[in-house]
DNA sequence: ATTATACATCAAAATAATTTGATGTATCAA
DNA sequence: TTGATACATCAAATTATTTTGATGTATAAT
């Protein structure tokens, strides 16, 4: 039961993980570190198609990276702290407790 | 010449983040919170075939996340704790500096 | 010397992710 | 109600990643 949570988690990281793995989706992430923004807003900040931002914007939104809000013909995208804070866990669950026991084969 | 090295420094995270982004990787990463490992270790505890794991340990080597010490016939893996930090203070980043602006366009 | 073990590397094949251009839907303005 | 804007979605083409099986290299045991 309690595997099951944690695989939960696991698929949660994982899904992060590749949704930070494209340099487009950084640069998307990266700009909406100054607030909400609107597929528009990142076709005139980055000359991406807005097909390819909108690709791009569902595989973090999939991820649960972002969260959007529809306002008229507009939907604004930002970044959901809630996600950041799950990695940010993960991570520091490597650097604090991971062994640097050393293993000998022979 | 400062954005060189935040230049330097996001394709650092870029790797690091596609080093994250197979969950054989993160299985391999799990492994290694215990103390080295070598590729038989990974052999026997994950059923993956040597040359599979040759090459998601030269990908997360690759991105600097893993150090390797090798004695007599056997390579030791471990996590580089450098690295795991690289990424948590770019997590960290996001975290706390990431504002919550409305966007309005019309 | 010969053989076995541990691991790296390679090229080909298989698979997956991304990009493109077209089309669809909803909202709004004229 | 017509046309324009914002965005989503789709299928096909492109490109990138992963897997496989074979071969190579170094170390060490016999």
């Amino acid at each position: 039961m309690l595997e099951d949570i944690s695989k939960v988690k696991k698929e949660n990281i994982s899904k992060l993980m590749v949704s930070f793995s494209d340099p487009f989706r950084l640069e998307i992430i990266d700009l909406m570190m100054d607030g909400e923004v609107c597929v528009c807003d990142i076709m005139k900040l980055t000359n991406l198609s807005q097909s390819r931002i909108s690709y791009h914007i569902k595989i973090l939104k999939e991820a649960g990276l972002i969260s959007d809000r529809q306002e008229g013909r507009w939907v604004y995208y930002s970044l959901n702290k809630e996600s950041l804070f799950l990695i940010k866990e993960w991570i520091t669950s490597l650097t604090d407790h991971s062994s640097h026991r050393k293993r000998s084969c022979e």
